[in-house]
RNA sequence: GCCCAGAUGGUGGAAUUGGUAGACACGAGGGACUUAAAAUCCCUUGGCCUAACAGCCGUACGGGUUCGAGUCCCGUUCCGGGCACCA
């Protein structure tokens, strides 16, 4: 009887063994070398994982068991991103607390994880909701509230230091990180009382109350930070976001630009994702130029104010200023005559919502009766305000040059305004010339359109674009017309929700002043509350909790009732937003237990950063952002020992699903099938719309266990759904039903989710592993697919019959492996240990699949071939690995305490099996003939040449001819180009 | 509009980074074993022309470099992603 693959019995034997001996607990040792493997740990939602999660999973576990097999001590945590938005959601609607859904989802996850055989240390589990936890989450909140951000050493520093620089200078000499630019004396400061003093303060703490525009989603009933709004709508739910005026806590974020933009090219990350976080941080380098202005055409000067360009060489060129409907210099520039126009403008502005103003680009705008004084050319432009320009970025007022720049062009256009083209050979007739590539022309030399600084006049003529740019700035700074500024596109992060299932903040308000609850006091712990609904009056939902106030005296939180008494005070009833808590947590990880600090010095000095951390490219402006801001503050704090939180970065795809849709005939319940319809995309709604005889039908999701194929099980849906019982199915010709199918992403709502569970149980945790990591390339997103499941199934079969005989008895024993042995063996160490590094591990199965193929044929026996091979699939699939390595360990005495497959040593790869001389490709061209020749690498060039030309293979080829030329592909391949002699 | 990444059989995808394009798997077709089915195994499978051998064409399209291009360079088309009245 030949030994079965019974991959059931297997799995649940290591699995029990993995846990009893604790295989998979890591701790710190100084003789190893350390490797950091992390996954983007999940949110526990209610559907439980699908098969697009393991994918990372199983990617990253596969490098952690490589390394661990190539001797170093790795790190692999997994923990639960637990607090968010549809647990509070449910316990909304059932009344239910979050914590109890929550739970309840972590431990189904958990029992899922389990059954793939991941070698993640579960002892170092952390959970975002766990106060144990967000102690230190609110602990570093409360030290971005201590700290500023020092602009010259580009670093955080405490805000005590700023203070005394305060008391000593005011703001003179500051530069400062800082939410608008004030200036005041010592004196001033010190005849503040403390609640001016804490007012001005927040101006520049890293952790700040702003009154800030906030996207405010009145749906969701809570603010959002900018990466979770995507096309003026929620990214959850979909809901409309408006734009409100909000006191919020604020992280400024803003302050690390420059620093977050240089650490990017210190990481190995995807271009992509580098590209998208650069965009997201948005530099430009420019210059700011002071522009005087006048009421009238012809009167003094009235002021001046100041525009932000990039194209400080188009100064020739501006025709207009505009100014931003929000900026508060529209006030000071209005004429009596143009009042009421510039009201009506405003308020007509005021009336659109952000979603209008990014949909609709039509031209608006409203002249202000002013002018600016071009300091270049001493002209007078009349000052417009309009919508296009943005309160938000650079100065919210800009020089307008309409022949370089597509919007002043429109507007140029739109209200008749003058077009001087600057750069040879532009035609500016019928569209503005916005690139920066040409010959500057149109600047004065002599006359006078051009002013005289010192004696010197700005010209450009002749030069290139990028230079004309680059003199401007010299000519702008040297006059004193302006500086040089960088301004960048990255916005504070607001930091609070008006949320309940968040961290609470560790803050009280005495006598309305915000105040840092004592460090030694935390966490501050979320309280239960019996709504989690905002309060009848519109507070958040913590307004709700019976007890949530800080007694300063007893430091402890007091019954609500005391709340008038004097010494005690509000807390914050705002929660943290979800990216508070996966900003940290892979610090956490090096030293979950401590309760004295975030991390300690010892672990963090041992651990440093991650070297590989695995997930979606879709937190590239969230998550990966935050957490390296996050990660550079505590780095300034000495806490963090990486500057860079994330040393290499793979982002796994998405694995879609297939939804399958059926059709419903407006209004009744008939459904026909797919075939039957006529489909017309409608241009207006950017869909398709389907009709039958005449009658709209709508697409219906349905179950995927109702669709066998394409054709639709009639009596599945029946049994899925009641609305399906009675409801009437109209077939094909061939009498069947069938649905439209569509990949999408993999969602409860549509009904399309694949479960690994089923997998593991009719396959095997392993062939799930193996299939995953078949399906393509790991950064790549790809529907899910069960039909090439079962190659990877007999692959696995096949590898496990390479080891047992007819009787299923071990055949391994102790002989000589043949040539032939070693060289299938070592290719596949060569292909696999390439590919693990280079996470192409779908290319390393058909490697496998080839070897065994290879090795069956070959009857190979060697124990000396067969362990090695056993080590090299123990990353992929564990469980088989360890059975086999085990039997092996029996099979041959001595070796029994060899212990676990994972600390099996990696094969060490040997060129010297592989390299033997073959004649490769001979062509014939030009009446010459050529032929290459693979050879062994470790030859020098001479040698390769030698043992090429005397080769018993080449002879055929020489005989008669004469070497025209020979050239060598390093370490491989020789090229001889011969002709008849 | 700007930036980034792509395009290879019926399908997912290989190709040692410039060296026999299509590995491996799926699907399809044929066969063996079997009362039958499952399981397992073997053969064929890019296109065209062939009875067969052979031959020709072929990596989105058009050029170029090279003894040699899926790979490098220039241009075009199409798909995906990011940013976007950011001056």
């Amino acid at each position: 009887m030949a030994k079965e693959y019974n991959f059931r019995e297997i799995e649940k034997k290591w699995h029990q063994r993995w846990v009893e001996q604790q295989t998979y607990r890591v701790t710190e040792d100084a003789t190893r070398p350390k490797f950091y493997v992390l996954n983007m740990f999940p949110y526990p939602s209610g559907a439980g994982l699908h098969v697009g999660h393991p994918l990372g999973y199983i990617a990253s576990d596969i490098y952690a068991r490589y390394k661990r097999q190539q001797g170093y001590n790795v790190l692999n945590p997994m923990g639960y991103d637990s607090y968010g938005l549809p647990a509070e959601q449910h316990a909304i609607k059932t009344g239910q607390h979050p914590q109890i859904s929550t739970f309840a989802n972590i431990d189904h996850y958990r029992e899922q994880l389990d059954k793939i055989g991941f070698s993640f240390d579960w002892s170092r589990e952390v959970r975002t909701c766990d106060p144990a936890y967000y102690h230190w989450t609110q602990w570093a909140f409360q030290q971005m509230f201590q700290s500023y951000f020092c602009n010259t050493c580009q670093k955080a520093q405490p805000i005590d230091d700023l203070i005394r620089h305060f008391e000593e200078k005011g703001t003179e000499a500051l530069d400062v990180a800082q939410s608008e630019e004030l200036t005041f004396t010592a004196e001033e400061w010190k005849s503040w009382d403390e609640r001016r003093r804490s007012e001005v303060l927040m101006n520049y703490r890293l952790a700040f109350l702003g009154e800030t525009m906030v996207n405010w989603c009145p749906e969701l009933g809570t603010v959002l930070a900018n990466d979770e709004v995507v096309n003026g709508v929620s990214e959850r739910g979909g809901y409309p976001v408006e734009q409100k005026r909000m006191r919020q806590w604020c992280l400024r974020i803003s302050a690390y630009s420059q620093r977050l933009l240089d650490g990017l090219d210190t990481i190995q990350w995807s271009e992509s994702i580098k590209e998208t976080q650069r965009n997201w941080i948005g530099r430009s380098e420019g210059t700011e130029v002071e522009i005087p202005y006048t009421l009238s055409a012809t009167g003094e000067q009235e002021g001046s104010f100041t525009i932000f360009t990039t194209r400080a060489d188009t100064m020739f060129g501006v025709t207009f200023f505009v100014l931003a409907p929000e900026s508060e210099l529209v006030d000071k520039v209005t004429t009596p005559e143009q009042r009421a126009a510039v009201d009506a403008y405003l308020s007509y502005v005021k009336s659109r919502t952000e979603r209008e103003r990014m949909i609709d680009h039509t031209v608006t705008g409203v002249f202000s009766g002013a002018y600016g004084i071009n300091p270049i050319t001493g002209d007078r432009c009349p000052i417009y305000i309009a919508e296009y320009v943005l309160a938000g970025y650079g100065t919210g007022a800009i020089m307008a040059v309409p022949a370089h720049d597509s919007r002043d062009y429109a507007f140029a256009k739109h209200f008749d305004l003058p077009i001087i083209p600057l750069v040879e050979g532009a035609d500016v007739s019928q569209e503005s010339y916005d690139a920066k590539e040409g010959i500057v022309i149109n600047s004065p030399v002599s006359d006078d359109k051009s002013v005289l600084y010192d004696g010197e006049r700005l010209c450009l003529n002749g030069l290139s674009i990028k230079e004309a740019i680059a003199e401007t700035k010299r000519f702008v700074e040297t006059h004193h017309l302006g500086r040089i500024k960088v301004n960048y596109r990255l916005r504070d992060a607001i930091f609070s929700r008006q949320r309940y299932w968040g961290e609470p903040f560790p803050v009280y308000y005495k006598q309305g002043i915000p105040t840092m609850v004592p460090e030694e006091c935390l966490p501050i712990e979320l309280p239960d509350v019996e709504k989690f609904l905002p309060t009848e009056t519109g507070e958040p939902p913590l307004g709700n909790a019976q007890v949530w106030a800080w007694d300063e005296q007893h430091r402890q939180i007091v019954d609500k009732a005391l709340i008038d008494e004097k010494t005690v005070f509000p807390l914050e009833l705002n929660t943290m937003p979800g990216f508070a808590g996966s900003s940290a947590y892979y610090l956490r990880y090096m030293d979950p237990t401590n309760d004295k600090a975030l991390l300690s010095p010892e672990a963090a000095a041992y651990w440093q950063n991650v070297d590989l951390y695995v997930g979606g490219s879709e937190h590239a402006t969230g998550h990966l952002i935050y957490s390296r801001y996050w990660n550079k503050f505590l780095f300034d704090l000495g806490v963090s020992k990486k500057d860079e939180p994330f040393q290499k970065l793979i982002n796994q795809g998405m694995i879609q699903g297939w939804s399958s849709f059926v059709f419903r005939i407006k209004g009744t319940n008939r459904y026909v099938c797919y075939d039957l319809l006529d489909v017309q995309y409608d241009d207006a709604a950017k869909k398709s719309r389907y009709f039958y005889q005449g009658e709209e039908a709508d697409p219906i999701y349905t179950d995927i266990s109702t669709v066998s194929g394409k054709e639709l099980d009639v009596e599945k849906i029946r049994q899925w759904m009641p609305e399906f019982r009675d409801a009437e199915f109209v077939t094909n010709a061939e009498g069947k039903y069938i649905v439209l199918q569509m990949v999408e992403k993999m969602s409860k709502s549509k009904y399309n989710v694949v479960n690994p569970d089923e997998i593991c149980t009719n396959y095997g945790a392993d062939t799930l592993r193996l299939y995953e990591m078949f399906l393509g390339p790991i950064e790549q997103s790809k529907p899910w697919d069960v039909a090439g499941i079962d190659g990877c199934h007999r692959f696995l079969k096949k590898f496990w019959m390479l080891f047992w005989d007819k009787e299923g008895n071990l055949q391994a024993d102790d002989s000589e492996p043949t040539a032939d042995n070693l060289k299938s063996l070592h290719r596949l160490i060569k292909k696999v240990s390439a590919d693990i590094e280079e996470f192409s591990y779908n290319t390393s199965i058909p490697a496998f699949m080839v070897a065994t193929t290879e090795l069956t044929n070959q009857k190979c026996r060697s124990r000396h071939v067969l362990e090695p091979l056993v080590s090299l699939i123990a990353p992929f699939c564990p469980h088989i690995a360890e059975e086999l390595w085990e039997a092996l360990g029996d099979k041959f005495p001595g070796k029994e305490d060899r212990g676990s497959v994972c600390d099996a040593q990696w094969p060490v790869f040997n060129e010297k099996y592989l390299v033997e001389s073959t004649v490769k490709m001979p062509v014939q061209f030009n009446g010459k003939v050529r032929f290459t020749l693979e050879l062994a690498a470790d030859m020098s060039k001479e040698e390769i040449e030698k043992t090429a030309l005397t080769a018993p293979e080449a002879q055929k080829y020489l005989d008669g001819m004469t070497v025209v030329k020979t050239v060598v592909v390093p370490g491989r391949i020789v090229n001889i180009v011969i002709k008849p002699a």
